[in-house]
DNA sequence: GCCGTTTTCGGCCCGACTGTTTTCAGTCG
């Protein structure tokens, strides 16, 4: 039982709850509880085995501790099998239908005795679901729609993919007569790694206008909702995006609202409350009338808090740090002075050195590290030691060509199954420095995987452990490991540890970046660029160290190229 | 079931839209 499966297990007893007619904060404390589970960075089991007090933990009480230590012993989690034998476990899975909720859900289940995705499909497209009270032909057209896109799959994208999806939509609503502002609000704009949906935010002088010309946009497939403020559609890729329009004057409550996240806007609310205040999406109120709202700030500062950045809107102590003036300054992309993790087309890059080169310093860097694959089983045009000294000596003739700029010789170097590296020691010590990473054996356990990461640190010629859990989002689980162990490990040994800014791997993430502040081991955020156009990935890299409370000092390659250096000695 | 800058008990966010209704319940974000 990890994580993932114990929030699981929440979610569906807090569905089974609620259709038992449960408590509505009961069940709400299951799912808070889920979420707090879910975005945990260290292993549950490895926080009791080291005597944590899960109390501590936001939204989980003693009760919940106890459940908790029961799930991780026993394996089981009895209440959800006691609330299992008068409701099925699979009735949690309706939840997830669109326009199914506890009331309907539990009346499909009392009268067609509709306990599964399977049986609600059967009893659609038998015409049963029209003839009960509160449905009709319309939600049983829905529901069958709903499991037919299913089975066609969608799931959340890449941020990267969704920017491609948002950008030329709003470009469509900024052309729109009377529109004054339109961003795009949500996990978007929190700068999760992936998105769901999109919200769209726009004030408008013609609030009607906007949304007309919002289903007009070419690439929407279907129309779910339409009203005077807001409307719901689904565009031809299957994304979901949301417009809501508001008056200028809302504008900043507004953005506050539709970025979230949904708990951070109920904490909001509540300290809100206690000023004996009102906040909604039109602005701050006390009794009947507006305070404030044009801005995001003013609206904080109503609720007697500083400004928070829109990746730090999680409710995990953000709201309590803007109370007591504790907020991280951030770091931010300006910050950023060199890229330490990029391949030519000496190993699977495309471009040469010189035009990786050009684009570094295109985009104001003082340096770039040239880090292609040293030869190895199972890397393809990995250097050997003859073709890595030559490219040594290229980077010096370029060099020799620059002011204020530096190509850093490097090597990205597979870390064997045995912990040792892939690369010959003499020319290891010739580069600048090492990224070293894993490639192979995905599959082995939390300590084996940890303890060959912590065996291939004691390599004194290792610098950076470049993309630390090996994931691949939508395609790939990250390799079980101790992150705490390794990060103190890296920590002790002067080793530094990679954001990697690929779109489809962000790893380490954000909750990562926290426990490595906590514990106090460098990161260095690197494009692991294939391109030279590619190095622009450094942006989504910076937004998950911002997701993580990273300030500039706790990234080296904000500093400049000596400072950089004398910090990467071991 | 959680939680404490009014509370260790009594609170717990709130408005819009849909589809079903004849005035609103249910769902969603």
């Amino acid at each position: 039982m990890h994580n993932p499966d114990i929030a699981e297990l929440f979610s569906r007893y807090a569905v089974l709850l609620e259709v038992k007619g449960a408590n509505p904060f009961r069940v709400r404390a299951y799912r808070n509880a889920a979420r707090t589970i879910e975005n945990l960075p260290r292993d549950i089991n490895e926080m009791l085995g080291g005597g944590a007090d899960l109390t501590e933990l936001p939204g989980i009480g003693e009760d919940l501790a106890h459940k908790i230590a029961d799930i991780v012993t026993t394996g089981r989690f009895t209440p959800l099998e006691e609330i299992s034998r008068r409701l099925p476990g699979h009735l949690a899975e309706l939840a997830e239908v669109p326009g199914l909720g506890p009331k309907r859900i539990k009346l499909l289940f009392h009268r067609l005795k509709v306990g599964s995705m399977a049986d609600l499909a059967a009893a659609a497209r038998a015409g049963r679901l029209r003839k009960m009270k509160g449905f009709g032909p319309k939600i049983e057209a829905n529901i069958l729609k709903e499991i037919e896109r299913r089975a066609a799959t969608t799931t959340r994208l890449r941020l990267s993919v969704a920017e491609q999806i948002g950008g030329p939509l709003l470009a469509w609503l900024r052309d729109t007569e009377g529109v004054e502002e339109a961003v795009i609000a949500g996990s978007f704009r929190r700068r999760r790694e992936t998105v769901g949906d999109i919200d769209v935010l726009v004030t408008c002088r013609k609030g009607s206008s906007v949304i007309e010309r919002f289903v007009l946009y070419p690439e929407v497939a279907d129309v779910l909702a339409k009203g005077s403020t807001r409307a719901t559609v689904r565009l031809k890729s299957g994304l979901q995006v949301d417009l809501r329009v508001v008056p200028a004057r809302s504008y900043g409550a507004a953005l506050v609202y539709f970025t979230g996240s949904k708990a951070h806007n109920i904490a909001l609310r509540a300290m809100a409350m206690k000023r004996g205040l009102k906040f909604n999406e039109y602005g701050v109120f006390k009794g009947a009338r507006w305070l404030a709202g044009r801005t995001e700030a003013e609206v904080y500062a109503k609720a007697g808090l500083a400004y928070i950045e829109p990746e730090l809107r999680e409710n995990s102590g953000e709201l309590e740090a803007a109370r007591d003036g504790r907020l991280p300054d951030l770091v931010s992309l300006s910050d950023i002075k060199g890229d330490l993790h990029a391949h030519t087309r000496a190993s699977d890059g495309q471009d040469s050195l010189k035009e990786m080169a050009e684009a570094a310093r295109k985009l104001g860097y003082s340096y770039l590290a040239i880090t292609d694959h040293t030869a190895h089983v199972g890397i393809v045009h990995g250097l050997d030691r003859r073709r890595l000294r030559q490219q040594m000596a290229a980077i010096d003739r370029l060099n020799a060509k620059f002011r204020d700029f530096r190509l850093l010789k490097s090597a990205e170097v597979d870390i064997l199954p045995d912990g040792r590296l892939a690369i010959d020691p003499g020319v290891a010590k010739e580069l600048d420095l090492v990224v070293a990473a894993i490639h192979t054996k995905f599959g082995n356990d939390a300590r084996t995987q940890t303890d060959r990461l912590l065996r291939a640190m004691d390599d004194p010629c290792v610098n950076i452990i470049a993309h630390p859990t090996g994931r691949l989002l939508g395609e790939r689980e990250p390799y079980e490991l101790d992150m705490q162990r390794l990060m103190e490990g890296a920590r002790e040994r002067n080793c530094l540890l990679e954001i990697n800014a690929q779109p489809s791997r962000l790893d380490l993430n954000g909750a990562h970046c926290r426990l490595a502040k906590q514990i106090g081991v460098r990161l260095v955020i690197s494009t692991d660029a294939h391109t030279a156009e590619t190095l622009g990935y450094m942006r989504f890299g910076v937004d998950q160290a911002r997701r993580g409370w990273l300030e500039a000092t706790n990234i080296a390659n904000t500093r400049n190229l000596a400072t950089l250096l004398a910090q990467l000695k071991r």
